[in-house]
DNA sequence: GCAAAAGTGTTTTCATTACACCCATGT
DNA sequence: ACATGGGTGTAATGAAAACACTTTTGC
């Protein structure tokens, strides 16, 4: 027996804030819980995690099974530990969060969720347990984030326009950005190829697509490099 | 009953990496294991969080229990959750670190430590669990953040001189930085106090000593300011 | 031809870097 | 008087910020 039963007597969860962009606004993956505690209200994805797996992997799976949600990067953001955050017992819970294009997945409630949906970020108010908190401290790592690392292109289709990139980063940063430092600092890097293809069904100049070019990008990471807008 | 009982069969535990500086190179305080698992061997001061505490007030108590230092900043780095890394069950471990002044606490070995010691970081090859991985970790989240807040004062007396900062610096950064240029920063921060005091006993010129001015750091922070060296 | 967004360069400003000599003290 | 580290300023370079007009398409 290697410890004393009493030190059973908790548990650990892992949570998931997933953010989405529809091209406009900032949206966050939430299910509408089926069971107590909190049954009926918007929650992270997130579940007990079980004794033979990873911390990544029960995260996966619990965003899976809870979301239809497949196949993405996930990173450890902090792990939440107050004593009374859970009512039915001492459960901390280790939070994870990725970006997601939510026109590439197609969401779908199983589980004790109920629901599923993609909700506003600015618009959320109450969450069950500490789930505000969490996706609080996950929105200032992701602000941090995304000035040092070229994240925030898996919010975007694969194809995409500077502007939509520059939308992208204003939006998640709360601030306007100058059109031309922008373009200037991000084809600088060299992590974007130049696909020669125009938008088309646009009412205006059709504007050039880019795509993000991983592997360009791996060579100037391991030249130690430094994202920053 | 809240949860099934098989998710007891889980445990978390806090372990603390704590680094020191003597004014000549980075140490680690390390605990030699006097039970099993990993008995005899050095490891990280850490142990089960308990159903009854906070993860950093587990944190603390450890850490004094094992070593006798107490009242310090603790910020939380990252949960490690490998199945296979505790060799006796299911446990994974929330890490902290912090910086203390190696002149300023006095250690002793208590609990399940046979020994307490500050060891040289660069020499350290092996350590109880995952625990070498978990300092890395740390030594990298260390120096990710001395170059955006001004923590190391920690490290340091209440008094101390411009090139005892410098060396702090250069130590944990492991590079060279220009004395000039350097002041000049440090100084422009407006972050530090001038004694308007001498070192003594020094057989060279005395140098000014200064001491870290939390207040003007608030008030800076406040105003939302980024520090890099 | 008008509306709507795309695309493009230059100047100014500021921060970073590189660099060498004199100063104050103890022995 | 010599050895030791303390202390100081300036010029050159490069990055960031500010800023306005022309282009291309659909309707």
């Amino acid at each position: 027996m290697p410890f004393q039963k009493e030190i059973y007597k908790s548990a650990f969860s892992v949570d998931n804030v997933i953010f989405g962009f529809d091209g406009d606004t900032l949206k966050l993956l939430l299910i509408k819980r089926k069971e107590n505690p909190y049954a009926g209200q918007w929650a992270l994805p997130g579940d007990i995690v079980k004794p033979t797996e990873n911390l990544v992997e029960a995260s996966k799976r619990v965003l899976l099974q809870l979301t239809g949600v497949r196949d993405i990067y996930l990173e450890q953001v902090h792990t939440f530990g107050a004593v009374d955050r859970h009512p039915k017992g001492r459960v901390i819970t280790i939070a994870y969060y990725a970006l997601i294009n939510i026109a590439k997945v197609k969401i779908e409630a199983a589980s004790f969720a109920e629901q599923v949906a993609w909700k506003e970020v600015r618009s959320l108010d109450s969450l069950a347990f500490d789930h505000i908190r969490i996706m609080n401290y996950s929105l200032a790592k992701l602000r941090q984030d995304l000035k040092l690392r070229p994240i925030g292109f898996e919010l975007l289709a694969e194809k995409f326009t500077l502007t939509e990139l520059q939308r992208l980063y204003e939006v998640v940063l709360e601030q306007d950005l100058d059109k031309r430092n922008f373009r200037k600092k991000i084809l600088s890097m060299g992590i974007l190829k130049t696909l020669h293809e125009l938008q088309t069904g646009v009412s205006h100049r059709p504007a050039k697509l880019y795509s993000f070019d991983a592997e360009k990008y791996e060579v100037v990471k391991r030249e130690g490099f430094i994202f920053e807008i």
